[in-house]
RNA sequence: GUCCCCAUCGUCUAGAGGCCUAGGACAUCGCCCUUUCACGGCGGUAACGCGAGUUCGAAUCUCGCUGGGGACGCCA
């Protein structure tokens, strides 16, 4: 079977993580099995779709480097045929015009659900044998309506949960087309899915409801059922549902908030789906390992802290010129001059072992782009006037000595024996002055990135405060 | 209210009747390394929601309970 699996997403705002796992996950199964990946924009909610959120799912999987083979197909580009399928089901009889207004329809769900009732519709307007309709109101203009089976199961075999079963009792006849001749959600997937040959839908455990509705729709227009699966929901760090409170939402965000794509996708995949033991995976690795057998049935809560850590991991194997191209922009966004100091490849080498995520990179990397603002407490703390000449003294050497790692360390050493001085007392005097903090690498790795000059002048301008 | 879904360490999960005195990862705690902080190395604490079955044997199968979640739109 040539496999073909979409994403579709409506767009109303930005893509968010839960929407972007499950896109990976359609994308890694279609490339899992040499299939194809389609995408397809959601839009017949006019009022509430964007040209913005449509470009913003495309930036969202663009940065994650998720790949569409078809597509995108906009659902407002394909009215004809929905009103085309639309007018034969009328013909058919497996469609009908109901005539209930809204008011109408409010109160006899109001009523059901006093009596603790399922709302649903009353099927007033249904067409059925030895049944007369009532005369339709002159000037009303009706929905169309799905004639839903009365009787029997609507059964499938979720391929993450399992068989579910569903009895046509508990459906009603849903609107497939709006007063106004525009078509549903509900209705336009059943379409699409047909028309676009789609083999396995994987999407969002919210439609779990709405999946014996279409297998009802897509076996009235004769259409072959896909395979479903069922993705649970991502929750929040705290548990609760994901929503803008939780500050990261977007894909976006996660970009802005200094983390790596390769890093972002490879959580994602873990979160709801395992190998066995294994944690760090290249996409291509994914790829050729996806399956649905091993995919949770159960919500996940979002860790943000396991995320660090691969992000991390992914920023510590990095080439260290690759990760300082990735860093530079964040150094120019906190208003750094960038070419005034040393070269990013060399800050980012230094400072890879030590931050998670490229914003707290940037964070450190302050000074060596600005002079630091050494607090006078914590200069007066370290540069007491024991050490006070021996900084002056190894100032002095510095200005001879082979600018390299190795024989700075070796000069500091020397200096702080010579002087009966341990070798912290002198380090973090130095490290205080050079960069205004307690927390640093190594002072002879800082020094040597820094340069000669950068060093003196930071060494002796302090002297003469 | 009705229907549907879910349930292993704090978190993500392994586990498809004996391999489980329940494994891995993050987090956490301790030790080591050390020029500070990290990184790294080693080790520890920590879980099968409850109750009935089925079976020689259940984290794994069945039922019930409890607890969570979702859906009930002329939204998607």
């Amino acid at each position: 079977m040539n496999v073909r699996s979409r994403f579709a997403p409506s767009p109303t705002g930005y893509l968010h993580i839960g929407g972007a796992r499950t896109a990976l996950y359609a994308w890694a199964f279609a490339r899992r099995h040499g299939g194809t990946f389609i995408l397809r924009i959601e839009d017949t909610d006019v009022a509430r779709s964007t040209p913005e959120a449509v470009q913003a799912i495309l930036d969202g999987m663009r940065w994650l480097g998720l790949s569409v083979d078809e597509g995108p197909f906009y659902q407002m580009r394909r009215m004809a045929r929905y009103k085309e399928v639309i007018a034969d089901m009328l013909i058919k009889g497996t469609a009908y015009y109901c005539y209930m207004s809204t008011i109408e329809l409010d109160a006899l769900r109001e009523g059901q659900r006093m009596r603790g009732e399922k709302p649903r519709y009353d099927g007033t307007w249904r067409p059925e044998h030895g049944k007369t309709l009532a005369e339709p109101p002159a000037a009303a203009q009706p929905v169309v309506r799905f004639r839903n089976p009365s009787d029997g199961v609507v059964a499938w075999n979720d391929a993450v949960k399992g068989r579910i079963e569903i009895a046509n009792a508990e459906l009603d006849d849903l609107i497939i087309a709006r007063a106004d001749g525009t078509p549903t959600y509900n209705f336009c997937v059943c379409v699409d899915d047909m028309d676009m040959r789609i083999t396995h839908v994987i999407r969002g455990d919210d439609h779990v409801n709405n999946t014996p509705r279409q297998i009802n729709i897509l076996k009235s227009l004769g259409a072959d059922v896909p395979l479903y699966a069922h993705l649970s929901m991502i929750l929040g760090d705290d548990g609760q549902k994901l929503s803008k409170r939780h500050g990261a939402v977007s894909v976006m965000d996660y970009q802005a908030r200094g983390y790596l794509p390769d890093a972002v996708l490879n959580y994602l995949a873990r979160l709801g789906w395992s190998h066995g033991d294994d944690e760090k995976f290249s996409m291509a690795q994914f790829c050729a390992w996806f399956d649905l057998d091993h995919v949770t049935p159960s919500a996940a809560q979002f860790n943000t802290e396991k995320l660090n850590w691969l992000n991390h991991e992914y920023m510590k194997t990095m080439d260290a010129s690759a990760l300082g191209a990735l860093l530079d922009p964040f150094l120019r966004g906190a208003g750094l001059d960038v070419e005034a100091g040393p070269d990013v490849a060399r800050v980012a080498g230094l400072l890879r072992d030590r931050t998670p995520t490229l914003v707290e990179m940037a964070a450190q990397a302050h000074y060596f782009y600005a002079r630091p603002m050494v607090v006078a407490a914590l200069r007066d703390q370290h540069l007491h006037d024991a050490v006070r000449p021996v900084v002056a003294a190894l100032t002095d050497k510095l200005r001879l000595v082979v600018w390299q790692k190795a024989d700075l360390g070796a000069l500091i050493k020397a200096q702080a024996l010579a002087h009966g001085l341990k070798l912290p007392q002198l380090m973090m005097p130095l490290r205080v002055l050079l960069t205004g903090q307690t927390q640093t690498p190594s002072v002879d790795a800082v020094m040597e990135v820094l340069g000669r000059n950068e060093v003196l002048e930071r060494l002796v301008s302090d002297k003469s405060a």
